[in-house]
This record gives C-alpha cells, sequence and structure tokens, in this order.
DNA sequence: GTAGGGTTAG
C-alpha cells in the first residue's frame, strides 16, 4: 500500500498534467514537470505516460520522447502514445524505428498501436513495412477489427493497390463512416471516379452513414466526371443533411463545379463561405484560370491579400490562369515581384508557367533563356510547353533545339516527334518530316489510351479511339460521316499530321474521325435537342484536329460545346474556342 | 491514458 503522501502527490499531479493536456498548455505543463524533478517524485508508468501524452498533444515531440525514454517501466499504452505523436505530425520514419523498439522490448502491440502505426506507412514508398505490419496483424487477429482494418485498407488505398484495399474493406464484419469513406476516397485519389461513385450509390442505398469527409471524398470523385448532374444532387444532399460548415467540403464543391463548366455556382459557394482557406482562394483561382478567364484571376489574386497569405499553389494558379488567358505582361509582372519578395515559394512549375507565357507571346529565345538560368532543373514537360510555342510560332530554329532536348529527355513519346515534324511540315521541310516519322516509328511506345466521356441522363457514355464496343457505334459511324461532309463544306480541312501511323492519307481521315472526342461531340449532337450545350471530357490534351472538328460544328450546327480536356476547359461557340486556339 | 477517413496544385 503507498504512503499517503504519496497518494496525494499523485492525484495532484495527475490532475495538473490532465489539465495541460486539455488546455494544450505547454508552458505549464513543463512546470507541472519541473516540480515533480525537483520534489523527486518518480511517477510510475500510468503518469509518465500522461506526460509523454501532455508533450505530444502540446507538439514539443522531442521532450515526450524524452520522458518515454527515461521511463523505467513502459506500458502499451506509453509507446503508443509516442507512435502516435510521431504519425500525425508526418515523422514516419521516427515513428516506424519507435514501432520496431518497442516489439523489441517484448511489448505486444494492441490494436491502438496497430492502427495508428499503419498511418505511418503512406504511399507506395513504405509498402513493405505496410505489408509487414499487415501480416502481423493477420497472426494476432486484427485484420478485422473496425479501426485497424480501416486505417490498413486507408494504406493499400494510398499505395495503390486499390484491389487489395477494397479485399480488406469487404472482409470488415461492420462498416461505419470512417471505413466507408476511406474507400471511397481510396478510389477518388486513383482517379476511379466511376468507381468511386458507384461505390458510393451502392453503400448508401445500404444504409451507410455520411459526413462531411465522406462528402468531400465524394465531391472530389465527381469533379474527376464532371458530372454536373451528380454534382448538383450530391450538393442538395449536403445542404439537406444541414452538416455543420467545414471549409474543405466547401472547397471541393468550389472545385467540382468550375471542373463542371458551371463558374458561377463556384464563385456563389465561395461567396457564401462562413470562412476562407488559401485553398478556398486557390480553388476558386484555378476555376477562373481554367476557364481562360485571365482578368478574373488577376482581380481575385488582388482581393486575396486582404484574406489570406498568399501560398505556393496561389502563385502557380495565378501564373498559369495567366498563361490561359492570355495576359502576358500581368503574369510577368507578378512572377519578378514574386522572384523578388517570394522566392521561396517558387518551384519548377511556376517557372513553367512563365515560360509557357513567354512562348505564348513568341519570345521564344527569352523562354529558352530562362529554361537554362532558372534555379532548378528542367522537366520534359517545360521544354514540351515550349516546343509547341515553337509551333504556334513557327520557329524552326529554336524548335529544332528544343527538340533534341526533349527527344533526350523522353524518346519514347510520340507527342514530341508529332510536333518537331509539325513544325518541319509548315516550314515545307519535307525531307526532315519523313526523317523524324521515321525515328519515331522506331522509338516511341503507344501512350496512355485516350478517351472521351459525356454524360447523359446520368448515364456516362465512355469512348475509345476508334471504338468497337460502343452499342451504338452503327449509328455514330453514320452521324460522324454526315458531320464530315457537311463541315467540309464548310472549309473544314483535315489536319492530316496528327495522325501518328504511316498510312495512306484516306485511311489518316478514317483514323482522325475515329478520335474519341470526335465519337463522344458526335454521340452528344445526336441525343441531344437542339440549343443545348454538348459537355464533353477528355482525359489527355485535345488534338489540333478534334479542336478545329469541334470549331466546324460549333458553327455549322450551332451548337455551344464545351470540351474539358486534361488541362482546361474549351468552349466553343460560332467557330471560336474561349483558348485562342493556344492550349 | 493510446486509434482509423477529407479540400486546391504536382
Amino acid at each position: 500500500m503507498a504512503l499517503p503522501g504519496a497518494s496525494a502527490r499523485f492525484h495532484e499531479y495527475e490532475a495538473a498534467i490532465t489539465a495541460c493536456i486539455e488546455r494544450r498548455a505547454l508552458r505549464e505543463g513543463r512546470q507541472v514537470h519541473a516540480r515533480m524533478i525537483t520534489a523527486r517524485y518518480r511517477p510510475a508508468v500510468f503518469l509518465g505516460t500522461r506526460l509523454v501524452t501532455m508533450y505530444v498533444r502540446c507538439g514539443a515531440l522531442d521532450d515526450a520522447r524524452n520522458v518515454l525514454d527515461r521511463m523505467p517501466e513502459r506500458s502499451v499504452v506509453s509507446w503508443t502514445t509516442m507512435i502516435s505523436g510521431y504519425s500525425q505530425t508526418e515523422r514516419h520514419v521516427e515513428a516506424l524505428d519507435l514501432f520496431i523498439k518497442m516489439r523489441r522490448a517484448g511489448c505486444i502491440p494492441n490494436e491502438y498501436t496497430l492502427a495508428t502505426v499503419l498511418t505511418s506507412c503512406p504511399g507506395p514508398q513504405s509498402i513493405y513495412q505496410g505489408k509487414q505490419v499487415h501480416s502481423l496483424l493477420v497472426k494476432t487477429n486484427f485484420e478485422s477489427h473496425m479501426f485497424v482494418g480501416s486505417s490498413l485498407l486507408d494504406m493499400y488505398a494510398k499505395s495503390e493497390n486499390i484491389q487489395e484495399a477494397r479485399r480488406v474493406f469487404d472482409m470488415l464484419p461492420e462498416r461505419d463512416v470512417v471505413s466507408c469513406t476511406a474507400i471511397i476516397s481510396g478510389y477518388a485519389q486513383k482517379g476511379l471516379d466511376e468507381e468511386a461513385l458507384d461505390l458510393f450509390r451502392q453503400l448508401y442505398s445500404e444504409g451507410m452513414q455520411c459526413n462531411h469527409v465522406t462528402f468531400t471524398s465524394l465531391v472530389t470523385a465527381l469533379s474527376g466526371l464532371a458530372s454536373l448532374d451528380y454534382g448538383k444532387q450530391v450538393h442538395a444532399l449536403i445542404l439537406r443533411k444541414e452538416l455543420p460548415f467545414f471549409v474543405a467540403l466547401q472547397n471541393s464543391l468550389i472545385d467540382m463545379y468550375s471542373k463542371c463548366g458551371k463558374l458561377l455556382y463556384s464563385r456563389r459557394v465561395f461567396d457564401n463561405m462562413l470562412e476562407r482557406s488559401v485553398v478556398s482562394w486557390n480553388a476558386m483561382l484555378m476555376g477562373y484560370g481554367r476557364h481562360g478567364l485571365g482578368h478574373e484571376v488577376i482581380s481575385l489574386f488582388k482581393d486575396l491579400h486582404k484574406e489570406v497569405k498568399p501560398d505556393s499553389v496561389t502563385l502557380l494558379a495565378v501564373l498559369s490562369g495567366c498563361s490561359h488567358g492570355g495576359l502576358v505582361d500581368e503574369g510577368l509582372d507578378i512572377f519578378d515581384t514574386a522572384v523578388k519578395e517570394q522566392s521561396a515559394l517558387l518551384h519548377t512549375g511556376h517557372y513553367g508557367c512563365v515560360i509557357d507565357l513567354l512562348g505564348r507571346s513568341g519570345r521564344l529565345e527569352k523562354a529558352l533563356n530562362l529554361i537554362e538560368n532558372m534555379p532548378f532543373e528542367s522537366t520534359p514537360s517545360i521544354w514540351g510547353s515550349l516546343l509547341g510555342a515553337c509551333r504556334v510560332h513557327a520557329n524552326v530554329h529554336v524548335g529544332e533545339l528544343v527538340a533534341q532536348k526533349l527527344l533526350e529527355m523522353e524518346p519514347e513519346n510520340a507527342g514530341n516527334y508529332v510536333i518537331l515534324s509539325n513544325i518541319y511540315a509548315a516550314a515545307g521541310m519535307w525531307k526532315d518530316v519523313f526523317k523524324v516519322r521515321k525515328l519515331m516509328l522506331e522509338k516511341t511506345v503507344t501512350k496512355e489510351p485516350g478517351q472521351s466521356w459525356i454524360i447523359l441522363d446520368k448515364v456516362i457514355h465512355t469512348f475509345h479511339s476508334s471504338e468497337r464496343f460502343h452499342p451504338s457505334k452503327k449509328d455514330i459511324n453514320a452521324k460522324i460521316k454526315e458531320i464530315f461532309v457537311d463541315i467540309k463544306a464548310a472549309g473544314f480541312v483535315p489536319d492530316l499530321s496528327c495522325v501518328l501511323h504511316d498510312v495512306d492519307d484516306e485511311q489518316k481521315e478514317r483514323m482522325l474521325l475515329g478520335h474519341s472526342e470526335k465519337l463522344a461531340i458526335t454521340f452528344g449532337l445526336m441525343n441531344t435537342p437542339p440549343g443545348l450545350t454538348i459537355r464533353v471530357m477528355k482525359n489527355l490534351r485535345i488534338c489540333v484536329d478534334c479542336h478545329n472538328f469541334a470549331k466546324f460544328v460549333s458553327k455549322v450546327y450551332e451548337r455551344e460545346i464545351s470540351l474539358r480536356d486534361k488541362n482546361r476547359f474549351h468552349l466553343l461557340t460560332h467557330g471560336n474556342c474561349t483558348c485562342g486556339d493556344y492550349w
């Protein structure tokens, strides 16, 4: 039996430390700790653990670790508390090291430890450790524990092993909000947006619980799909649920509407927010940029400073907005200021935007100069944007230099050869065109397959190049030929240089007509009433010929066409596009 | 006493 005095002191210290934990009062916590040392009071495991918790919660991890290391005896709770401290501050290596130390010390991890340690295996690079933990928890029978299982499935989802994540999810004896959200967001993060939506619909019909996190993930998936109907429906559901205000959810709505082509709705969400974070502003800026509205980007950027501090993404959004909106001088000004005042925020991406800007305005030598003198290593995408500019401005000299660099960096990318051969073709240098084509056939590999989709009546219709499986294939083929005749009569000339294969011209025309975005546009034209905007999405950048095709369709059939490619929106009306033919 | 899921960009 302990002395009454010791017991009283225990209670006093315990109460004091608990108060510090609740109030996150680090200074006071240190004082209590110091008092204990002066009084030569040696805390046993429980109070020692409380001290660790206090330091962890107050963000003083190194102090916490000091206490842990000096404890004469440690419990599973003391170890777990410390590991969790590391996990939550993304000190994953230390978290895993400590977990190993704990096991070497003979301590048996419990469900708390395992759920925690799995969060310290983030991404594909730590899949090896993650699998080791997995095998441990199979042995200890924790695989189907609710918390451990959802942590495990999230680990697999984040390491891009969505099938394994799904297997774990399907094995859980029950499902709760967190496990459901984790698997849905797993699909969304991997870009499997349709799967995310399907799973949500299934689980929702089975009565799953949802909260703001679930909706945040779901809305992200809908942004990827560009499904305005579903987006509006889910937004309405969110409003009906009367959830408390959550910035991240509102931010995802801003992004979703802008990616669905409804900037006004984005702005409405943005304006109605009780509180905005820098992410809210960034999402809105990106939205304007994606739609080519450079002036709105600049004006919003000015307003932003009154409310939040711009970050690296902000600058990227503004520069890319200026580039897409054609505001060359404004963009260069903003960049110059950033170099002087916020250079710590700048990285390759920002330089890429500026090089794009310079290229767009035809200042190709300057752009080349900036690449060579920027404080970062150049990337293929930067050289690629410059090569595109060389095509637009028909500059063979710089084009050759850039292409040489680019073909060394990524010889397997067919797109680069195509652009270079286009540059030569425009200059009438046919021998060189031929050389490049030959080189391309020898070196390139097949790229990511292009696909386009259109959503009609909440059904997603996906098209691949030279679609062979769509049920309406025959009708689409007939219609596309009809369109071809109509737009040719209006002056459309197929751009055969967009075809990568070495075949005769007639076959080239046929291949061009098989491009997925043309199929989707045609399908839209066939299945929507006159006057309705045709909204088509594509997973890659749109090719010059398809862009031209869409322009002519918008003119000849008097239809507005909204095309969202990988990077931005094209709104085509009366034969013109909001991108100004530069993308 | 200790635990799992979320937003812009890349």
